[in-house]
DNA sequence: CGTTTCAATATGTGATTTTATATATATATG
DNA sequence: CATATATATATAAAATCACATATTGAAACG
C-alpha cells in the first residue's frame, strides 16, 4: 500500500521535529487545528491536496511533479543536499526560472 | 493562487494527451469516473492526496517531497530529461516516454 | 450546406463518505 | 501543573460515486 501517504505522514512529522515546531504551531502556520495536524500525522486522515500543499510548504518543502523514471535521480539529488554533497556540483549555476510550462 | 492545483490539473492533462488517452481510459486504470477526471482538468474539484497520487502515477509520473530549495535544481533535472540533454549524465538513462504525439 | 452520428468532454443531481473546523477531553511526559 | 499529542463529538463543506445529460468537435452522409 505504498499508494497511502503514510510516507508522507512520517516526513511531515519528521520535518516538523526538525524544526522543533509543535503541531500547534505548524497548524497555526497552515491555518489548520491542531487535532488536524495529529489526524495527519498518524495517517488517521487523508488530506486534500491542497492541505498537503498548504503544510508542505509551511515546513519548507514543496510537492514536484516528476516522471516515474526520474525519482531516483531526484531522491539522490534530495539525498545529496542533505549531506553536503551538492557543493561540489555546479547543478543549476545557470538561472533557471521556472516556466513551468511546456505547451 | 499558486498553491492551486491549478499547474498540477494543467500538467495532468498534457501527460494524458501526451499519451493519447481519453479521460475516460485514465479513469478506469485510475478506478475513478470520468466525471472526475474531468473535474479534477478542469480544476472545478481538488483532489485527496491519494486520489491525486493514483493518478499520477497512472500517467507515468510521481510526487517527490523536496526542499523547496531544490526545487530548481529538481525541475531543471526534468527538463533536461525531456530535451534529451540528459545524456551527459549516466544517471538512470531511461528516458520517459513522453515523445509528445505519435499521430 | 445542414444534420446525423459518434466520441470525448463537461456539467448536473442526489446519496454516501470523508475532510475540514471547532470544541472538549484524555493521555502521556517532564 | 504545564505542554504536547492523540482521541471524541458535532457541524459544515467538499470529495467521491453512480447516473443522466448537455456541450463540443469531428467525421460521414444525404
Amino acid at each position: 500500500m505504498d499508494r497511502l501517504p503514510e510516507t508522507i505522514s512520517r516526513e511531515l512529522k519528521a520535518a516538523r521535529l526538525r524544526r522543533g515546531w509543535s503541531q500547534a504551531e505548524v497548524g497555526k502556520q497552515a491555518a489548520l487545528p491542531q487535532t488536524h495536524i495529529s489526524g495527519i500525522e498518524t495517517g488517521r486522515i487523508v488530506p486534500r491536496f491542497d492541505t498537503l500543499l498548504d503544510l508542505v510548504r509551511v515546513l519548507g518543502m514543496d510537492l514536484v511533479l516528476v516522471p516515474q523514471s526520474l525519482v531516483p535521480a531526484v531522491n539522490a539529488l534530495v539525498r545529496d543536499s542533505h549531506t553536503g554533497k551538492a557543493s561540489e556540483r555546479p547543478l543549476y549555476a545557470a538561472d533557471d526560472d521556472d516556466d513551468g510550462d511546456a505547451s
